[in-house]
DNA sequence: ACCGCCTAAATTGTATACTATATACAATTC
DNA sequence: GAATTGTATATAGTATACAATTTAGGCGGT
């Protein structure tokens, strides 16, 4: 296991005074994004003191992380038994994607209804980096612009409750994702151009269709992608 | 205030020895149903100490609780200021209404296809006491039914994702709702007969177009009441 | 060698004590 | 008298200590 780095309340000592977070956010925060890492596999435990002398906190703040996670779904916890990186079994991957095409396709007809000439130039950039990205196969900038993409379509959609839900379901579908960014990456830029087509003429159908149908397609090819792995691995 | 009762992880002495649930669970239980009862009025404060004084616990377990239900959405924890009763804005509670109608379409869509003998049995006797309730009037039982129809119907869904989704949306929405349960009982329930024909068909787009408009219509009820509510007062 | 029981270590759950911060109100300055 | 600064008090944040529970390993009996 790789040590998470100490984590400080003031990390900048110019700021003094702001109101800064406490411990335990920024424990949540990065525990949260260590997962999202890989840095802890999923099934990994996740013991309180370790994790205390590790971050150089006390528990209080740690069990407090845990618990927010275990609510985001990142995280399982069993009373008594401790806390453990969650493993997504084949079943509560296909009803997280069946749930997140739903809610990526409203979001896509919100953005097509209250479409914003600003949020709509961002995501042209965004797209044109990313086309960009997919030629030059780089993973980490395709990872970072798909995130980029989708989280400001979310914006676009200017629904609180579905921008936060998604959230959520995105690092967990992530989670499961994972590997599939590279190989897919010209597929997927294809189809984040023909959502973004569809916003902008404001057709909230179609928009949404190509939405829920993007998250399905991504799914399909990472099972895909891991019966290849499975076969060859014999 | 009402005082909440005393809560105990051991409540039978002679099961001794069993698992129990830990005190942050039984803290969240009493307090998240102390709120959707309306024991505590929303934008109410939830002082630390004063819970952990009515419970019979120490502060740690009602921290945790504050922060189970703050991602819930019941409940509102501003950094070193404490937590409140969670107050949902119009916008907010407009947000909440799209969210909910498009999962409770997909979820009786999902119902529609997986549909199976027993759990549309239980929705049947359901539905046959919640139109007797309708035509007595009895408060109570109604909002029992509508919740025991509504849980059933996320449960003939197959997606645990979605129930767990559905359970917080229902918990806040049911915030905003609240009054419209009995003025509109009658009109409540036929459509609840409606959706769960459409169930029982198998018909997913019809069951999942009913579903959807059986929210959006409650919501709109609800606004209107509001809105008489207001004009009455002046 | 295998099984059940017992003990010890590891770990989580809870309480208490202490520290940091925000708010309200009093004191002080201009 | 208004603005500002100081100070007290209430409350949240954090650490530590202890209790309860689970887990693992040893030890004798079969």
């Amino acid at each position: 296991m790789i040590a998470t780095s100490k984590i400080s309340a003031r990390p900048n000592k110019t700021a003094l005074g702001v109101t800064h977070a406490s411990l335990g956010q920024l424990a949540t925060d990065s525990l949260r994004s260590a997962i999202l890492s890989g840095q802890y596999q999923p099934g990994e435990r996740l013991v309180e003191d370790r994790l205390s002398i590790e971050m150089g906190v006390s528990r209080v703040p740690i069990r407090e992380a845990l618990r927010q996670l275990a609510t985001e779904g990142l995280v399982t916890v069993q009373p008594r038994r401790g806390a453990s990186v969650a493993e997504v079994s084949p079943a509560v991957a296909a009803d997280l994607v069946e749930v997140r095409a739903t809610l990526e396709g409203l979001n896509a007809r919100l953005a097509a209804r209250n479409r914003s000439a600003d949020i709509l130039a961002e995501l042209h950039d965004i797209l044109r980096e990313g086309n960009r990205a997919a030629e030059s196969q780089s993973v980490t900038d395709l990872v970072r612009l798909n995130g980029a993409f989708h989280d400001k379509l979310a914006e676009a959609g200017r629904n609180s409750i579905l921008w936060d839900i998604m959230r959520t379901l995105r690092e967990r579908t992530s989670l499961v994702f994972a590997l599939t960014t590279q190989r897919r990456a010209s597929e997927d830029w294809k189809e984040h151009s023909r959502i973004l087509a569809a916003v902008i003429k404001g057709n909230e159908e179609q928009a949404a269709n190509l939405a829920a149908e993007h998250v399905r397609a991504a799914a399909q090819a990472t099972l895909a992608a891991k019966k290849t792995l499975v076969a060859k691995s014999r």
